[in-house]
DNA sequence: GTCTATATGTTGATAGAC
DNA sequence: GTCTATCAACATATAGAC
Protein backbone atom coordinates (compact mmCIF):
# COMPACT_ATOMS: atom_id res chain seq x y z
CA UNK A 1 0.00 0.00 0.00
CA UNK A 2 0.90 3.43 -1.00
CA UNK A 3 2.20 6.07 1.35
CA UNK A 4 -0.82 8.15 0.26
CA UNK A 5 -3.17 5.66 1.10
CA UNK A 6 -1.60 5.33 4.36
CA UNK A 7 -2.19 9.34 5.11
CA UNK A 8 -5.42 8.97 3.75
CA UNK A 9 -6.57 6.33 6.54
CA UNK A 10 -4.48 8.18 9.34
CA UNK A 11 -7.33 10.88 8.96
CA UNK A 12 -9.93 8.84 8.23
CA UNK A 13 -9.61 7.10 11.51
CA UNK A 14 -8.94 10.58 13.57
CA UNK A 15 -12.21 11.63 12.18
CA UNK A 16 -13.83 9.11 13.16
CA UNK A 17 -12.73 8.89 16.84
CA UNK A 18 -13.45 12.93 16.79
CA UNK A 19 -17.22 12.58 15.40
CA UNK A 20 -18.10 9.73 17.51
CA UNK A 21 -16.81 11.39 20.45
CA UNK A 22 -17.49 15.38 19.86
CA UNK A 23 -19.71 15.22 17.15
CA UNK A 24 -19.90 16.49 13.44
CA UNK A 25 -20.23 20.56 14.41
CA UNK A 26 -17.47 20.54 17.46
CA UNK A 27 -14.94 18.98 15.42
CA UNK A 28 -12.78 20.95 13.00
CA UNK A 29 -11.09 20.02 9.85
CA UNK A 30 -8.09 21.55 11.33
CA UNK A 31 -8.36 19.74 14.67
CA UNK A 32 -8.86 16.32 12.65
CA UNK A 33 -5.37 17.32 10.19
CA UNK A 34 -3.51 18.10 13.46
CA UNK A 35 -4.45 14.85 15.20
CA UNK A 36 -3.48 13.05 12.76
CA UNK A 37 -0.77 14.37 11.82
CA UNK A 38 -1.36 14.91 8.36
CA UNK A 39 -0.53 17.56 6.03
CA UNK A 40 -3.67 19.70 5.17
CA UNK A 41 -3.24 19.69 1.81
CA UNK A 42 -3.68 16.00 2.04
CA UNK A 43 -7.13 16.50 3.26
CA UNK A 44 -8.65 17.83 0.19
CA UNK A 45 -6.54 15.68 -1.62
CA UNK A 46 -8.40 12.44 -0.63
CA UNK A 47 -11.44 14.21 0.27
CA UNK A 48 -12.39 17.04 -2.04
CA UNK A 49 -16.15 16.98 -1.19
CA UNK A 50 -14.71 18.67 2.16
CA UNK A 51 -16.09 17.94 5.31
CA UNK A 52 -19.21 15.62 4.54
CA UNK A 53 -17.55 13.68 2.09
CA UNK A 54 -14.87 13.01 5.10
CA UNK A 55 -17.65 12.45 7.50
CA UNK A 56 -19.53 10.11 5.42
CA UNK A 57 -16.83 7.87 4.79
CA UNK A 58 -16.42 8.18 8.75
CA UNK A 59 -19.36 6.47 9.49
CA UNK A 60 -19.42 4.01 7.11
CA UNK A 61 -15.74 3.02 8.41
CA UNK A 62 -17.07 3.05 11.96
CA UNK A 63 -20.29 0.45 10.58
CA UNK A 64 -17.92 -1.31 8.98
CA UNK A 65 -15.64 -1.94 12.66
CA UNK A 66 -18.93 -1.98 14.61
CA UNK A 67 -20.48 -4.99 12.09
CA UNK A 68 -17.35 -7.01 11.50
CA UNK A 69 -16.92 -6.79 15.68
CA UNK A 70 -20.64 -7.61 16.30
CA UNK A 71 -20.10 -10.72 14.07
CA UNK A 72 -16.83 -11.93 15.46
CA UNK A 73 -18.46 -11.79 18.86
CA UNK A 74 -21.89 -13.50 18.11
CA UNK A 75 -19.76 -16.47 15.96
CA UNK A 76 -18.63 -17.48 19.38
CA UNK A 77 -22.06 -18.28 20.98
CA UNK A 78 -24.48 -20.54 18.87
CA UNK A 79 -27.51 -19.02 21.80
CA UNK A 80 -28.46 -15.56 20.98
CA UNK A 81 -28.92 -14.88 24.80
CA UNK A 82 -25.54 -16.01 25.76
CA UNK A 83 -24.28 -14.01 22.53
CA UNK A 84 -25.75 -10.54 24.03
CA UNK A 85 -25.01 -11.03 27.18
CA UNK A 86 -21.60 -11.17 25.77
CA UNK A 87 -21.81 -8.42 23.57
CA UNK A 88 -23.35 -6.21 26.86
CA UNK A 89 -20.33 -6.96 29.09
CA UNK A 90 -18.55 -5.39 26.16
CA UNK A 91 -20.13 -2.58 26.37
CA UNK A 92 -19.67 -2.36 30.09
CA UNK A 93 -16.50 -3.20 29.98
CA UNK A 94 -15.53 0.33 28.45
CA UNK A 95 -14.63 3.15 30.36
CA UNK A 96 -16.82 6.02 29.84
CA UNK A 97 -14.16 8.28 30.28
CA UNK A 98 -12.36 7.20 27.63
CA UNK A 99 -14.49 5.21 25.56
CA UNK A 100 -18.22 5.69 23.89
CA UNK A 101 -18.22 2.97 21.46
CA UNK A 102 -21.56 2.67 22.51
CA UNK A 103 -23.40 4.87 20.71
CA UNK A 104 -20.40 5.27 17.88
CA UNK A 105 -23.64 6.50 15.42
CA UNK A 106 -26.05 8.43 17.61
CA UNK A 107 -24.76 11.67 18.16
CA UNK A 108 -23.74 12.24 14.40
CA UNK A 109 -27.03 11.09 13.25
CA UNK A 110 -29.50 13.40 15.62
CA UNK A 111 -26.70 16.54 14.56
CA UNK A 112 -27.21 16.21 10.70
CA UNK A 113 -30.37 14.45 9.69
CA UNK A 114 -32.32 17.31 9.61
CA UNK A 115 -29.59 19.20 7.22
CA UNK A 116 -27.94 16.56 5.17
CA UNK A 117 -29.52 13.46 3.32
CA UNK A 118 -26.34 12.46 2.89
CA UNK A 119 -25.21 11.77 6.31
CA UNK A 120 -28.53 10.91 7.29
CA UNK A 121 -28.75 7.91 4.78
CA UNK A 122 -25.00 6.75 5.88
CA UNK A 123 -26.59 6.71 9.18
CA UNK A 124 -29.51 4.98 8.31
CA UNK A 125 -27.22 2.49 6.27
CA UNK A 126 -25.30 1.79 9.29
CA UNK A 127 -28.00 1.55 12.10
CA UNK A 128 -29.92 -1.03 9.21
CA UNK A 129 -26.82 -3.81 9.17
CA UNK A 130 -26.12 -3.84 12.35
CA UNK A 131 -29.91 -4.38 13.50
CA UNK A 132 -29.91 -6.97 11.21
CA UNK A 133 -27.33 -8.67 12.41
CA UNK A 134 -29.12 -9.36 15.97
CA UNK A 135 -32.07 -10.27 14.08
CA UNK A 136 -30.37 -12.60 12.09
CA UNK A 137 -28.90 -14.49 15.18
CA UNK A 138 -32.59 -14.26 16.66
CA UNK A 139 -33.70 -15.94 13.90
CA UNK A 140 -30.69 -18.83 14.45
CA UNK A 141 -32.08 -19.44 17.79
CA UNK A 142 -35.54 -20.04 16.40
CA UNK A 143 -36.98 -16.91 17.18
CA UNK A 144 -40.22 -16.09 14.23
CA UNK A 145 -38.93 -13.79 12.03
CA UNK A 146 -42.01 -11.16 13.00
CA UNK A 147 -40.60 -11.29 16.60
CA UNK A 148 -36.64 -11.31 15.85
CA UNK A 149 -36.93 -8.26 14.04
CA UNK A 150 -39.07 -6.29 17.05
CA UNK A 151 -36.60 -7.54 19.93
CA UNK A 152 -33.25 -6.47 17.31
CA UNK A 153 -34.82 -3.10 16.74
CA UNK A 154 -35.66 -3.14 20.70
CA UNK A 155 -32.49 -3.91 21.81
CA UNK A 156 -30.43 -1.52 20.17
CA UNK A 157 -32.62 1.31 20.78
CA UNK A 158 -32.28 -0.01 24.82
CA UNK A 159 -28.35 -0.01 23.92
CA UNK A 160 -28.50 3.57 22.34
CA UNK A 161 -30.50 5.39 25.21
CA UNK A 162 -28.35 3.28 27.49
CA UNK A 163 -25.33 4.83 26.30
CA UNK A 164 -26.55 8.27 26.52
CA UNK A 165 -27.03 7.86 30.05
CA UNK A 166 -23.75 6.53 30.64
CA UNK A 167 -22.07 9.44 29.24
CA UNK A 168 -24.68 12.08 30.75
CA UNK A 169 -24.19 10.54 34.39
CA UNK A 170 -20.50 9.46 34.05
CA UNK A 171 -21.44 5.97 35.37
CA UNK A 172 -22.33 2.37 34.15
CA UNK A 173 -24.57 2.27 36.43
CA UNK A 174 -28.14 2.57 34.30
CA UNK A 175 -26.91 1.01 31.59
CA UNK A 176 -25.63 -1.69 33.70
CA UNK A 177 -29.43 -2.39 35.05
CA UNK A 178 -30.65 -1.99 31.50
CA UNK A 179 -28.59 -4.86 30.29
CA UNK A 180 -30.22 -7.03 32.93
CA UNK A 181 -33.48 -5.89 32.70
CA UNK A 182 -33.14 -6.56 28.75
CA UNK A 183 -31.81 -10.23 29.21
CA UNK A 184 -34.58 -11.16 31.87
CA UNK A 185 -37.51 -9.54 29.08
CA UNK A 186 -35.94 -11.38 26.35
CA UNK A 187 -35.70 -14.62 28.30
CA UNK A 188 -39.58 -14.18 29.87
CA UNK A 189 -40.39 -13.56 26.02
CA UNK A 190 -38.41 -16.66 25.03
CA UNK A 191 -40.73 -18.89 27.27
CA UNK A 192 -43.74 -17.52 25.79
CA UNK A 193 -42.37 -18.36 21.92
CA UNK A 194 -41.04 -21.92 22.90
CA UNK A 195 -44.87 -22.15 24.82
CA UNK A 196 -46.51 -21.42 21.25
CA UNK A 197 -44.16 -23.12 19.09
CA UNK A 198 -45.00 -26.51 21.47
CA UNK A 199 -48.50 -25.44 21.35
CA UNK A 200 -48.70 -25.49 17.61
CA UNK A 201 -47.13 -29.12 17.52
CA UNK B 1 -45.08 41.08 33.75
CA UNK B 2 -42.94 43.67 32.00
CA UNK B 3 -41.51 44.19 28.33
CA UNK B 4 -38.40 43.05 29.89
CA UNK B 5 -39.07 39.54 31.16
CA UNK B 6 -41.45 39.14 27.95
CA UNK B 7 -37.99 38.97 25.74
CA UNK B 8 -35.99 37.08 28.16
CA UNK B 9 -38.94 34.46 27.86
CA UNK B 10 -38.71 34.75 23.68
CA UNK B 11 -35.17 34.17 23.81
CA UNK B 12 -35.26 31.21 25.89
CA UNK B 13 -37.99 29.56 24.16
CA UNK B 14 -36.32 30.29 20.79
CA UNK B 15 -33.41 28.89 21.85
CA UNK B 16 -35.30 25.60 23.24
CA UNK B 17 -36.41 25.40 20.58
CA UNK B 18 -33.29 24.95 18.44
CA UNK B 19 -31.09 24.21 20.37
CA UNK B 20 -33.22 20.68 20.77
CA UNK B 21 -33.43 20.42 16.84
CA UNK B 22 -30.13 21.62 15.90
CA UNK B 23 -27.88 20.77 18.75
CA UNK B 24 -25.40 23.12 20.71
CA UNK B 25 -22.60 24.09 18.35
CA UNK B 26 -24.69 24.04 15.46
CA UNK B 27 -27.04 26.81 16.65
CA UNK B 28 -25.67 30.18 17.10
CA UNK B 29 -26.12 33.11 19.29
CA UNK B 30 -27.35 35.06 15.90
CA UNK B 31 -29.58 32.56 14.71
CA UNK B 32 -31.61 32.83 18.24
CA UNK B 33 -32.06 36.07 18.50
CA UNK B 34 -32.97 36.75 14.77
CA UNK B 35 -35.31 34.30 14.95
CA UNK B 36 -36.92 35.67 18.57
CA UNK B 37 -37.26 38.97 16.80
CA UNK B 38 -35.35 40.12 20.01
CA UNK B 39 -32.45 42.70 20.06
CA UNK B 40 -28.96 41.02 20.43
CA UNK B 41 -28.17 43.83 23.11
CA UNK B 42 -30.74 42.09 25.23
CA UNK B 43 -29.25 38.52 24.73
CA UNK B 44 -26.26 39.43 27.10
CA UNK B 45 -27.87 41.60 29.22
CA UNK B 46 -30.16 38.72 30.38
CA UNK B 47 -27.70 36.17 30.14
CA UNK B 48 -24.97 37.64 30.98
CA UNK B 49 -22.68 34.61 30.79
CA UNK B 50 -23.22 33.81 27.70
CA UNK B 51 -24.29 30.51 25.62
CA UNK B 52 -23.92 28.02 28.52
CA UNK B 53 -25.74 29.48 30.70
CA UNK B 54 -28.61 30.42 28.10
CA UNK B 55 -28.27 26.69 27.06
CA UNK B 56 -28.66 25.52 30.87
CA UNK B 57 -31.38 27.95 31.62
CA UNK B 58 -32.99 26.13 27.91
CA UNK B 59 -32.52 22.32 29.53
CA UNK B 60 -34.04 23.44 32.81
CA UNK B 61 -37.37 24.74 31.03
CA UNK B 62 -37.53 22.06 28.71
CA UNK B 63 -37.16 19.74 31.35
CA UNK B 64 -39.95 21.66 33.31
CA UNK B 65 -42.23 21.18 30.86
CA UNK B 66 -42.11 17.92 29.94
CA UNK B 67 -42.13 17.16 33.40
CA UNK B 68 -45.15 19.06 33.68
CA UNK B 69 -46.93 17.02 30.64
CA UNK B 70 -46.08 14.07 31.52
CA UNK B 71 -47.31 14.20 35.17
CA UNK B 72 -50.65 15.91 33.45
CA UNK B 73 -51.04 12.76 31.35
CA UNK B 74 -50.22 10.13 34.00
CA UNK B 75 -52.83 11.97 36.08
CA UNK B 76 -55.76 10.85 33.82
CA UNK B 77 -54.68 7.07 34.32
CA UNK B 78 -54.56 4.93 37.50
CA UNK B 79 -52.58 1.82 35.74
CA UNK B 80 -49.45 2.51 34.36
CA UNK B 81 -49.74 0.75 31.63
CA UNK B 82 -52.58 2.54 30.20
CA UNK B 83 -50.49 5.53 31.47
CA UNK B 84 -48.11 4.13 29.39
CA UNK B 85 -49.84 3.56 26.61
CA UNK B 86 -51.45 6.72 25.80
CA UNK B 87 -47.66 8.38 27.06
CA UNK B 88 -46.75 6.21 23.59
CA UNK B 89 -49.33 7.33 21.39
CA UNK B 90 -48.36 10.75 22.17
CA UNK B 91 -45.21 10.36 21.01
CA UNK B 92 -46.00 8.83 17.75
CA UNK B 93 -48.71 11.25 17.22
CA UNK B 94 -45.91 13.81 16.64
CA UNK B 95 -44.65 14.52 12.79
CA UNK B 96 -40.80 13.92 12.79
CA UNK B 97 -40.47 16.74 10.40
CA UNK B 98 -41.53 19.01 13.13
CA UNK B 99 -41.38 17.54 16.30
CA UNK B 100 -38.82 16.08 17.87
CA UNK B 101 -39.82 16.41 21.26
CA UNK B 102 -38.93 13.39 21.96
CA UNK B 103 -35.79 13.64 22.22
CA UNK B 104 -35.32 17.18 23.93
CA UNK B 105 -32.13 15.75 25.58
CA UNK B 106 -30.62 13.49 23.90
CA UNK B 107 -28.68 15.53 21.20
CA UNK B 108 -27.70 18.39 23.53
CA UNK B 109 -26.01 15.93 26.37
CA UNK B 110 -23.95 13.95 23.84
CA UNK B 111 -22.81 16.98 22.59
CA UNK B 112 -21.93 18.96 25.87
CA UNK B 113 -21.19 16.10 28.39
CA UNK B 114 -17.80 15.82 27.85
CA UNK B 115 -16.93 19.61 27.89
CA UNK B 116 -19.24 21.06 30.22
CA UNK B 117 -19.52 19.80 33.37
CA UNK B 118 -22.78 22.52 33.62
CA UNK B 119 -24.29 21.58 30.86
CA UNK B 120 -23.88 17.70 31.75
CA UNK B 121 -25.78 18.32 34.83
CA UNK B 122 -28.21 19.72 33.65
CA UNK B 123 -29.31 17.25 31.55
CA UNK B 124 -28.37 14.47 34.44
CA UNK B 125 -31.16 16.87 37.05
CA UNK B 126 -33.69 16.72 33.67
CA UNK B 127 -33.14 12.95 33.09
CA UNK B 128 -33.38 12.02 36.75
CA UNK B 129 -36.48 13.74 37.25
CA UNK B 130 -38.65 12.03 34.52
CA UNK B 131 -37.38 9.02 35.23
CA UNK B 132 -38.75 9.48 38.77
CA UNK B 133 -42.13 10.48 37.43
CA UNK B 134 -42.36 7.32 35.21
CA UNK B 135 -40.82 5.18 38.47
CA UNK B 136 -43.70 6.62 41.10
CA UNK B 137 -46.77 5.33 38.42
CA UNK B 138 -45.08 1.94 38.82
CA UNK B 139 -45.33 1.93 42.40
CA UNK B 140 -48.65 3.05 42.40
CA UNK B 141 -49.12 0.07 40.38
CA UNK B 142 -47.88 -1.76 42.88
CA UNK B 143 -44.46 -2.49 41.12
CA UNK B 144 -42.03 -3.39 43.95
CA UNK B 145 -39.43 -0.36 44.52
CA UNK B 146 -36.54 -2.16 42.75
CA UNK B 147 -38.53 -3.57 39.51
CA UNK B 148 -40.17 0.24 39.04
CA UNK B 149 -36.67 1.44 39.25
CA UNK B 150 -35.10 -0.99 36.42
CA UNK B 151 -37.97 -0.44 34.57
CA UNK B 152 -38.60 3.00 34.15
CA UNK B 153 -34.79 3.39 33.00
CA UNK B 154 -35.64 0.69 30.41
CA UNK B 155 -38.55 2.57 28.97
CA UNK B 156 -36.88 5.57 28.82
CA UNK B 157 -33.88 4.29 27.37
CA UNK B 158 -35.84 2.93 24.78
CA UNK B 159 -37.84 6.00 23.93
CA UNK B 160 -34.46 7.84 23.83
CA UNK B 161 -32.91 5.11 21.20
CA UNK B 162 -36.43 4.82 19.63
CA UNK B 163 -36.79 8.42 18.69
CA UNK B 164 -32.88 8.37 17.46
CA UNK B 165 -34.37 5.85 15.22
CA UNK B 166 -37.14 8.08 14.45
CA UNK B 167 -35.55 11.19 13.48
CA UNK B 168 -32.65 8.60 11.38
CA UNK B 169 -35.17 6.83 8.97
CA UNK B 170 -37.72 9.77 9.38
CA UNK B 171 -40.17 7.18 9.92
CA UNK B 172 -42.49 6.62 13.05
CA UNK B 173 -42.43 2.33 11.56
CA UNK B 174 -39.72 1.12 14.26
CA UNK B 175 -40.45 3.18 17.14
CA UNK B 176 -44.46 1.71 16.84
CA UNK B 177 -42.74 -1.40 16.61
CA UNK B 178 -40.74 -1.03 20.01
CA UNK B 179 -43.44 0.60 21.77
CA UNK B 180 -45.55 -2.03 20.92
CA UNK B 181 -42.76 -4.48 22.02
CA UNK B 182 -42.38 -2.17 25.35
CA UNK B 183 -46.12 -2.67 26.63
CA UNK B 184 -45.73 -6.61 26.11
CA UNK B 185 -42.94 -7.12 27.43
CA UNK B 186 -44.15 -4.75 30.21
CA UNK B 187 -47.34 -6.94 30.93
CA UNK B 188 -45.09 -9.78 30.59
CA UNK B 189 -42.92 -8.74 33.89
CA UNK B 190 -46.22 -7.98 35.75
CA UNK B 191 -47.15 -11.11 35.19
CA UNK B 192 -44.68 -12.36 36.89
CA UNK B 193 -44.74 -9.54 39.88
CA UNK B 194 -48.20 -10.52 40.51
CA UNK B 195 -47.57 -14.13 40.59
CA UNK B 196 -44.49 -13.57 42.88
CA UNK B 197 -46.81 -11.19 45.12
CA UNK B 198 -49.81 -13.85 45.46
CA UNK B 199 -46.72 -16.99 46.26
CA UNK B 200 -45.82 -14.28 49.10
CA UNK B 201 -48.72 -14.10 50.60
C1' DG C 1 1.37 14.45 -3.14
C1' DT C 2 2.73 17.96 0.12
C1' DC C 3 2.63 22.26 2.27
C1' DT C 4 1.89 27.25 3.04
C1' DA C 5 -0.62 31.12 2.76
C1' DT C 6 -4.79 32.94 2.38
C1' DA C 7 -9.73 33.88 1.11
C1' DT C 8 -14.25 34.28 3.01
C1' DG C 9 -17.56 33.61 6.28
C1' DT C 10 -19.37 32.90 10.95
C1' DT C 11 -18.91 32.35 15.60
C1' DG C 12 -19.22 34.12 20.66
C1' DA C 13 -18.48 38.18 22.96
C1' DT C 14 -17.75 43.34 24.00
C1' DA C 15 -17.81 48.49 24.05
C1' DG C 16 -20.20 52.47 24.02
C1' DA C 17 -23.85 55.68 22.15
C1' DC C 18 -28.59 56.37 23.02
C1' DG D 1 -32.86 48.21 28.38
C1' DT D 2 -31.83 48.66 23.47
C1' DC D 3 -29.11 48.78 19.51
C1' DT D 4 -24.99 49.23 16.47
C1' DA D 5 -20.48 48.50 15.39
C1' DT D 6 -16.79 45.81 16.01
C1' DC D 7 -13.54 42.43 17.96
C1' DA D 8 -10.57 38.26 17.82
C1' DA D 9 -10.89 33.54 16.99
C1' DC D 10 -12.50 30.06 14.69
C1' DA D 11 -14.61 27.62 10.71
C1' DT D 12 -14.41 25.55 5.67
C1' DA D 13 -12.34 25.93 1.59
C1' DT D 14 -8.90 27.30 -2.16
C1' DA D 15 -4.79 28.77 -4.90
C1' DG D 16 -0.37 28.07 -6.10
C1' DA D 17 4.66 27.15 -5.06
C1' DC D 18 7.43 23.15 -4.52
Amino acid sequence: MSRNQESKMKILSTASTLFQKQGYHATGLNQIIKESGCPKGSLYYYFPEGKEQLATEAINRTKDFAAQELRNLFSQHDDVIKALECFFGQCLSFNPKIAHDGIPLALISLETWHMSEQLRLACKNAYEELIMILREKFIQSNWPPEEATEMAYLVFSMIEGGSIFVLTYKSNESLKRICKSIIELIKLKQKEIRRKLRNEL
